[in-house]
Parts: C-alpha cells; sequence; structure tokens
DNA sequence: TGCGCAGGTGTTTTT
DNA sequence: CACCTGCGCA
C-alpha cells in the first residue's frame, strides 16, 4: 500500500468526522487543545516535544499513560499518519488501556490503525510478513515456554544426558538469557566465561543443546518468545531492505517501560528508530523489576549517552497516593545506590499512617485481611474491587483464598495458568497448530495419540528416529508411513490420522476457522471423550473447550473494519492467543471482586485500598537475593512498586511462621520495614521491627523446628489488676476472656481435642486469633 | 498400553 | 504441601 494515499485519506476522514472547524483550530489557535491544558507543566511539554529523542523519567503515579497517549493523540492531531507511529509495551492489557484512551481523546475511529502492542506482538506481526526472508513459513509457530522445554526434554533424551542435571527449566533459562543479549548458539559454545560456568555446574552440554534447540524449533517452524526478539533483529541486520522499509514507516517510535527492556530489545529500538530518531522513551528506573528475564537498568541509565540533543523530562508529582505512602516510598528507594535522582511528591492528603501487622502464621495473615476488608467495607463503604492482595510469590494466594471465600469475599487471582495454557485446550490447539504448520512436531506430539487411537511411544520413537536420520519432518516420515517400513495396525492408525488431519486443512482453506475447529473436535473425538467421563475436573474441561469454540467463533465472526490491519486467519490467530497472559482474561475487569496478584503483575495499577503482604526475610526479600547487591537492590525495587499501588490505605503484613514445602518455618520481618521512617507508619499490631530478641513461651510449635529468631508480638495491652489465669476446662463458647497481652476478647469457637484445645477469640483491639489454650493465660471474665 | 501409586523434588518474579 | 515422574502391575 502507498503510504501518501493513506496518509491523505486519514486527514480526510478526519476531516470528515470531526469537521473542518475542528481541524482549522488546532492549525491556527492561539490557545491549546482542551487535551493539552489538563496537563501539568512537565507532562506538558512532555507531549509537545515531539521532534528528536526524548526520555520521560515517569515516577509512580505521575500520569504516564496519559502523557504517552497524550503525545500519541496530539501527534496525530497534527496530521501524522497512525500507521506511522509505533508504540511498545511489555502487556497486551497496556497496550489495549492506551489504544483506548487514545481513542477517545481523538473520538475518531483513527487509533485502531496505530501500531500499539507489546514487543513480542508486534514482533510477531511484522515477522509474519517477512517470515520468507529469514527461512521461516508465515505460519510460524510460536513456542510457550512449555513448549520450549518439552522440546529441550527431548534433545536431552536423545543425547542420554542425566536427566536429573539437565533440567529443562535451568537449560532454558540458561539459552534465554543468551538469547536476550543476541548469542546465538555458536556465541554461546565460543564464550570462554560461559563454557567455564557451564562446566562448573557439570553441564557442559548446554551449548550443544542450544545449538539442537536452535535447529529443532528451526525445522519445526516454530520460535519461542526469545526467537521473535533474536530474528527480529536478524531481520533487520541482514536484510537492509527491511530495515530500511521499517525505518521509514516508523516515523516516531514510543516504547512504555523502558526500563525493564533488555539487551535485544534495546538494540532493535535503536535499529528502527535510527532514521528519525523521533524516539519518546519512559520509564522509572526505581521500577525496574524484570532483571531476571535479561531487563537492564542499564539502558535508561545510558539512554543520555546514546543519542545526542536527548530531551529528559523528569515526571515527579503523583497523583495516586496520599502523603504517607508517597514519603515511605522515597525514604525506602533512597537506600537503593544506583538511581536517576528524583523525588516524588503530591498534593494529596497525608493520609492514614501505614499499618504494620504482624500474625502469627500465614493463615492468621489470611484471615487478618479476609476480616479487615469486611471490617472496612462495613465502615467505608469500599467496594470489593478497591481491595487487592500483593504477595511475592504464587504460591502465597492459598490463605487468602481460603479465607476469603470463607468469609464469601468474591476475588480473582490474576496469573496463574491462563486461559490457553490448561492441558485440555493445549490439546486442542496443537490440532489448529498443525493444520496451520505440518512442520510443528511438537503439536503432533501432543495429538498423535489423543485421543487414543492406538499409536503408542515406541511407534513415535521410531519416527523421531526416521525423521533425524533423513533430516526430513515428523509430518513428512506419517503422511508416507508405509515407505519407511510401518505396517499392521500402528500403520493403518496412522494412516487415519494423517487422512483426517489433510481433511482439515482442505476444509480450512474454504471454510473459516470456526468450522474447522467444531469439525476438528468432531472428528478428532475430543469432544466425544471429553462428555463420556463425568468428574466435575471433566466437566470443566469439556466447557473449556466449548469456551475455546467460541472464542473462535467471535474472532472469525468479528467483521473487519475498513482500514483495519487485522489479519484474520487462522496462522494470526494462533500467533495471538500464544502472547495472551493470563492478565489479558477479557470481560472480568469491571466486575467487583477482591484482586490477588504478584507484584510484579500489579505494575501499572492502583487500588484504594492494598495488602502487601508476606514481608519477611527469606521471602520478600527472596532468598535468592541475599547475596547479590543489585538483586537485593530489585527487590526493593519491588517493594517500592508494591507500596505505590496504594491510593489510601496501605497495609503491611508478616506472619512469624509460615509453611513452605510443608514446613512450618519462622523468618524475621523483612529489612524493608526498617527502612520506613517511624512517622509514617502505624505500628500498634506489629512488633516494632528494631526489636529483635524475644522469648518464644507463646509459641510452643517453634519448639524444635528450624529456628530463626521469633519473636512475640509488641502488644501493650495493661493487664487488669486482678489478672489470674483460669484453667482452660471452664472455657466454653462465647465466653468473654481477658488476654495477658492481647486484651479482652469473646471465644467463637472452640477445637481440638480436651487435652489441646484451640480457640478462636475475637479480640476488641485485634480483631480473631487462634489461641492454644493450654498455653495461653486466659482470666474468664464472664 | 494404560492406569495407579510411591517417592522425590521444588518456589521467585513472566512476555 | 502439591505436583510431577517413573515404575510396577494388570
Amino acid at each position: 500500500m502507498n503510504n501518501f494515499y493513506n496518509h491523505t485519506s486519514t486527514i480526510h476522514k478526519y476531516c470528515i468526522t470531526q469537521g473542518l472547524i475542528g481541524y482549522n483550530l488546532f492549525l491556527h489557535s492561539q490557545g491549546m487543545q482542551d487535551y493539552i491544558k489538563e496537563l501539568n507543566p512537565e507532562q506538558r511539554e512532555a507531549v509537545l516535544h515531539t521532534e528528536g529523542p526524548l526520555m520521560i523519567v515517569a515516577g509512580a503515579g505521575s500520569g504516564k499513560t496519559k502523557v504517552l497517549t497524550t503525545r500519541i493523540a496530539h501527534l496525530m492531531q497534527l496530521g501524522v499518519d497512525s500507521f506511522r507511529i509505533l508504540a511498545l509495551t511489555f502487556t497486551n492489557k497496556a497496550a489495549k488501556e492506551m489504544k483506548e484512551r487514545i481513542e477517545k481523546i481523538l473520538g475518531n475511529g483513527n487509533a485502531r490503525n496505530l501500531y500499539i502492542g507489546t514487543f513480542h506482538s508486534i514482533f510477531a506481526r511484522i515477522l509474519r510478513a517477512e517470515a520468507l526472508n529469514i527461512g521461516y513459513p508465515s505460519n510460524f509457530t510460536i513456542y510457550d515456554t512449555d513448549d520450549a522445554k518439552s522440546v529441550i526434554k527431548s534433545i536431552v533424551k536423545s543425547m542420554n544426558l542425566d536427566e536429573k542435571l539437565y533440567k529443562p527449566n535451568i537449560i532454558l533459562n540458561r539459552i534465554s538469557a543468551a538469547k536476550n543479549n543476541l548469542y546465538t548458539y555458536k556465541d554461546y559454545k565460543a564464550d570462554f566465561d560461559i563454557q567455564q560456568e557451564d562446566t562448573r555446574s557439570k553441564r557442559p552440554e548446554i551449548g550443544l543443546i542450544f545449538e539442537k534447540y536452535s535447529q529443532q524449533c528451526f525445522k519445526n517452524g516454530a520460535m519461542d518468545f526469545d526467537d521473535l526478539l533474536v530474528n527480529m533483529y536478524l531481520l533487520l541486520t541482514t536484510h537492509p531492505e527491511s530495515l530500511s522499509k521499517y525505518q521509514h514507516k516508523f516515523r516516531y517510535v514510543l516504547i512504555d517501560e523502558y526500563q525493564d527492556t533488555n539487551t535485544a530489545q534495546y538494540h532493535i529500538i535503536k535499529l528502527l528508530a535510527a532514521m528519525h530518531e523521533n524516539l519518546c522513551v519512559v520509564g522509572d528506573d526505581a521500577q525496574s523489576i524484570y532483571s531476571f528475564r535479561g531487563a537492564t537498568v542499564k539502558n535508561i541509565f545510558m539512554f543520555q549517552k546514546d543519542y545526542e540533543d536527548v530531551r529528559v523530562i523528569k515526571l515527579e508529582q503523583n497523583y495516586r497516593s496520599t502523603k504517607s505512602i508517597i514519603l515511605a516510598a522515597n525514604a525506602i528507594i533512597e537506600h537503593n545506590e544506583k538511581q536517576i535522582k528524583k523525588k516524588l511528591w503530591t498534593d494529596n492528603v497525608e493520609g492514614e499512617k501505614i499499618k504494620l501487622v504482624c500474625t502469627f502464621t500465614d493463615n492468621d495473615e489470611g484471615k487478618f485481611i479476609a476480616d479487615t476488608i469486611q471490617e472496612k467495607q462495613l465502615r467505608d463503604h469500599y467496594a470489593n474491587s478497591d481491595f487487592a492482595i500483593l504477595y511475592r510469590t504464587n504460591a502465597q494466594s492459598r490463605s487468602f483464598e481460603e479465607n476469603l471465600r470463607r468469609h464469601n469475599i468474591p476475588y480473582r487471582i490474576y496469573g496463574g495458568l491462563s486461559f490457553y495454557q490448561r492441558k485440555e485446550i493445549k490439546d486442542f490447539i496443537a490440532y489448529l497448530r498443525v493444520i496451520v504448520n505440518t512442520q510443528d512436531e511438537e503439536a503432533i506430539k501432543r495429538i498423535i495419540n489423543y485421543p487414543v487411537r492406538g499409536i503408542g511411544k515406541t511407534t513415535i520413537q521410531k519416527i523421531i528416529l526416521i525423521a533425524s536420520e533423513q533430516n526430513i519432518t515428523f509430518w513428512e516420515v506419517i503422511s508416507d508411513i508405509r515407505k519407511y517400513g510401518f505396517s499392521g495396525r500402528a500403520a493403518n492408525a496412522i494412516e487415519s490420522f494423517v487422512i483426517m488431519m489433510r481433511s482439515f486443512q482442505t476444509m480450512l482453506e474454504k471454510k473459516n476457522a470456526y468450522d474447522v475447529a467444531a469439525e476438528v473436535g468432531k472428528a478428532s473425538g475430543i469432544i466425544k471423550s471429553l462428555r463420556s467421563e463425568n468428574t466435575v475436573e471433566d466437566l470443566a474441561r469439556f466447557e473449556n473447550v466449548q469456551e475455546l469454540l467460541n472464542a473462535i467463533k467471535e474472532f472469525t465472526e468479528t467483521p473487519d473494519e475498513e482500514g483495519e490491519l487485522l489479519d484474520k486467519s487462522l496462522g494470526s490467530y494462533l500467533q495471538q492467543i500464544t502472547l495472551l497472559t493470563s492478565a489479558d482474561q477479557k470481560g472480568e475487569e469491571d466486575t467487583n471482586v477482591v484482586t490477588l496478584m504478584t507484584i510484579h503483575a500489579s505494575k501499572g495499577l492502583e487500588f484504594p485500598n492494598v495488602f502487601v503482604v508476606g514481608a519477611e526475610e527469606n521471602l520478600f526479600p527472596s532468598q535468592m537475593s541475599l547475596y547479590d547487591k543489585d538483586d537485593l537492590e530489585e527487590e526493593r525495587r519491588l517493594f517500592y512498586v508494591a507500596i505505590t499501588r496504594a491510593k489510601a490505605n496501605l497495609w503491611i503484613t508478616y506472619a512469624n511462621n509460615r509453611y513452605r514445602f510443608g514446613q512450618l518455618v519462622s523468618n524475621e520481618p523483612s529489612r524493608f520495614l526498617e527502612e520506613m521512617p517511624e512517622e509514617y507508619v502505624d505500628t500498634s499490631n506489629a512488633r516494632k521491627p528494631k526489636n529483635k530478641a524475644f522469648s518464644n513461651q507463646m509459641n510452643p510449635v517453634n519448639r524444635g523446628i528450624q529456628q530463626k529468631k521469633v519473636s512475640k508480638a509488641n502488644y501493650n495491652h495493661k493487664v487488669s489488676a486482678d489478672f489470674k489465669a483460669d484453667s482452660p476446662e471452664g472455657m466454653t463458647e462465647g465466653m468473654k476472656v481477658e488476654h495477658q497481652r492481647f486484651g479482652f476478647g469473646e471465644i467463637k469457637t472452640l477445637e481440638g481435642p480436651a487435652a489441646n484445645k484451640i480457640a478462636t477469640i475475637e479480640f476488641s483491639t485485634l480483631g480473631k486469633k487462634k489461641i492454644m489454650l493450654n498455653y495461653a493465660k486466659l482470666r474468664i471474665v464472664k
């Protein structure tokens, strides 16, 4: 298509929809447009500085997205063709939100054509168009982490290596790290340091695995997540005409979350923006939390050196949180050495202090939070969706789920398995993958005997062997199976499998993706096999497959809008869904539920009420980070991200005891807690982080367990003068009691054997607590 | 070939 | 604790 034509047609459309008056206004007006008036001076400058390299250092809650979206809208108002603006984000959600907000500012349909998307999805789209240049089919498959691991696993097996040593996870991490630095397997094998590291860890063959893995992916017509970057870089560096095409095309390039870019992304950005140098990066070094996947804060530190005449604008006014939260956040991040100097401030109210809460166990932590949410809702009429629980690791979610469920508080967990990662969905999709790309060996192996059709492991192994010996694909072997010496039942089964897959392929030429998928469900026997089973899980699986079919239907039936760049082929659909994450699940955003997510997943979000949980040494900061200064600083940035999600109320909780790997362990409070100035923190429900040594007699569970320093809470109840502990025998539910330190409360429930009764007591100041009567000193009040 | 059970093993964080 | 793997049995 001709760019000039598009350019004029866009303006033409604009004039029609907005009227010439609006158009002329922007050309001739003395004053500013409304959307610019809404900005503060720094934001405004960031929007108006359209030409040349620009770095916006945007503190948490400083209106970063507003600036980015207004800037893009402004460029379009200036007449820039939407096809010529590229904006890269890290999540689909961020991309979608930006698109919607731009649309809202413009009020016409023009935002549609913008290149806004994640690095991975935009590059996938470009690579699809350019695939032949780098020897890939345009319907290449995208391997998610599971697919990649499974390829590695079979390579390790075929090399007869020790599977205990060569774990797919470890190997994939090594390969991924290499790719993120644009290392090929050749570079990897030639790098002295890397080789030494692998030798030291007794895994000298990783380089060879890397080589085989790369070759296998290529043979399968598949790219993993990292390949999308590597191949994009390869395309631009080895095909000058492609480079020049995209350099010309993207006159304006914007990068969101620049602090999270890795080396590969850095170089691609640099190449793409080299011609016009209208490169605008937005980021916050204090929120760089993805080094484990190759991101380097260095990119943002070095930006000023990379380009001449860089304009740097700092957005330091926070519009989100109370003063208490902002000032505490500032104090914490100051403990990091490496940072771009800036100080967040806010005009918002001082607000309540940050509430530090210590609980006995991880379960108590969950209970405390469920209670608090309920109480807070009753008192201040908050909706469920005004609350978020943020944790360091996914595994922590359980106690919150249980307690919220017990309180009948609806919640939703972001993260975990996304819909498209469920086994039954991946199985179904494997059919579609093979239909679109027969080279995809991983997918064939997944379905060749699913549902069961008598093609066993030995048969599959034989096919793999033949394929690699003759250097042909798995599909080529099975599509002419008798030629390779197979006969009998297995050969018959394979033949009918191939015939079935072929029939799907020819269908795809005439029918839409949904019709084909529906036929796959029927003809393959998947639907039948799922329906014939009777457990609840099977029913759920069946429903999930139905849901997938619905999704495909929706995809096929959404009509192409005029000028829209949507590729409606099944191949494009498959690529997109692999790049979806669980955060992208649709239709649930406006539901009124409590949000549970990792801190990583919470970046960019905000909630009136936030619980940051598990603030304990070895958990947050994670034990993996304790011995490396850079890692520790990243944990601190993560803590900073966590607390700056809160608008009004922030609780930080930690448990004295926590189950981990099925064992109860005790941890000290997180070191980050001590970094918050006392004036912003309410410690009345916490032991003060600075007091370390406490006796342990309240805590019989802890005896004999791998013991760090354990403490009891620093409660300030003043014991009544006539306090004398009563014997547990006389205690019953509903009784009012006084605890030596917890104060007055009422026994809600009694559980356990007579010799070791556990009471749940609701204390007037502390809420519910579980107490072991044999150890507690309780006085019966009445 | 397919299923059930015992044992081992692992936790950061995710496109 | 919870998942996954591998092995043994039918």
